[in-house]
DNA sequence: CGCCTGGTTGAGAATCATCAACATCTGTGG
DNA sequence: CCACAGATGTTGATGATTCTCAACCAGGCG
């Protein structure tokens, strides 16, 4: 079902102009009047949908665009030099992707569709002249790369402090808390990516997030029915994210 | 020794212009033509010297600046819920810090010095506005923005995947890579964090990183005195940071 | 139908944290 | 200038968490 939505209705879910998009308030997080939307809505290239393991771009491509999901959700991944991979983010709608390539011109992270999405390209020459020309955009722009600064700063914490319980609560926690921003379910969600992406992006094995996910259903926290996840108690896996469960 | 310098020289050290500073390079990894060069100058506050445990900015306080390590060093680190503290970044002369509170307008982090330094502010307002005049400066400004991100990004690769002997090394090899950056020893030089920092950094505890010290030590792979490090063998340590030193 | 990928579960091993004792360094006041 | 106290760093013994290796199960696709 909700890969099916945007692979069919070309011409209505994928070419929704700004405007238009109920995702504006997230992606954008000031309030543009409509000419200035619109300005903004004519350098947005609305590409086809993109299918489960394609790619919007890879490491080392030219850093063009930046992006945003309109549906669907992604990964971003990066590969070590001795070849492994290093997920560093999953995207789901409304969210902005593709920053990493700023500080050298070339992407440093790849980023591969989960399931099938609709991407808005962003050209980031056309961004910055835009900036110049919108009053508050450039400010807006600075904001949200800084909230993208902030989130992998939350990152670093997890990773760093963390216990495995603690850090799958807290992507639990942080899912959940996504949705609902989307006026979707804070509840009851299916999750995109693979047992292996969430342990890779945890730092963790997927024996370990395989044996978490169980333990957490034991303890009536949630409900597992493969990628579906139902929270059954927000507080309490809140309180297990933050460890002041154990006192 | 390293501390007496900034702080006698008020008006040699201190107050160089940008146009002489060694570090400009560093800092603003574009050529500007000199009265170009001029008009950054002009923006830029060249605080007092501030002391060892001495604050530049704290969490929450408003974001007004970007700031420049002249001379010294510090760190910065955010409060978690439970009182901990996380260390997120070293900072040397030559490297910016302080994008942390574009997000919010707030920064997410404090900044105290690690011992004596001198700290060059960048009105943010100010700069933003020297973007739209001076051409290239927003591409350079944001190129300065993404290469931080980059960072942080190589940062949760390594707390990720990484064990407490690569992560340490990695660290030390990154503080030679930045020291010979700005033409200093890469193989010895003064560590001016505690142990407790460092360890809090990679995620580790004290008495691990103590160890490590001493295991590498008893390899050949460094000199430790104190807060004095020579490395012996770089590309045996730069071996362990990568993890290709076992097969 | 059977293969292959992805997920779960178990047993044992390894790394790192914790607890504890002790050493060293810093700086402050007598 | 020395003595002492508190902070910082080192080392050892023990234990917990998480990884590794391995077997097994379920579902999707040719």
């Amino acid at each position: 079902m909700s890969d099916s939505i945007s692979a069919k209705s070309a011409s209505s879910s994928f070419q929704t102009a700004c405007s238009n998009c109920q995702l504006a308030a997230i992606c954008l997080p000031i309030a543009l009047e409509t000419p200035e939307m619109d300005r903004l809505d004519e350098i947005i290239q609305r590409g086809r949908p993109v299918h489960r393991g394609d790619h919007i771009f890879r490491e080392e491509d030219d850093f063009t665009s930046i992006y945003a999901v309109r549906s669907g959700a992604l990964k971003t991944y990066a590969v070590t030099e001795d070849g492994r991979e290093q997920v560093t983010g999953f995207y789901f709608p409304g969210e902005l992707f593709g920053m990493d390539g700023m500080g050298k011109n070339q992407h440093t992270v790849s980023a591969k569709a989960l399931e099938t999405s609709a991407i808005c390209e962003i050209p980031f020459n056309q961004l910055q002249s835009l900036t110049t020309q919108i009053s508050g955009l450039q400010r807006n722009l600075f904001q949200v790369i800084g909230q993208g600064i902030n989130y992998d700063r939350q990152l670093i914490t997890l990773l760093s402090k963390n216990s495995a319980e603690e850090r799958i609560a807290s992507l639990l926690v942080s899912i959940s808390t996504r949705n609902s921003r989307r006026k979707l379910s804070a509840s009851s969600f299916h999750l995109p990516m693979s047992r292996t992406d969430i342990a890779n992006f945890l730092g963790l094995t997927v024996e370990t997030v395989s044996r978490i996910f169980s333990r957490f259903q034991k303890q009536q926290l949630i409900a597992v029915d493969n990628k579906d996840i139902s929270i059954l108690d927000l507080d309490k896996l809140h309180a297990v994210a933050h460890g002041d469960n154990k006192e």
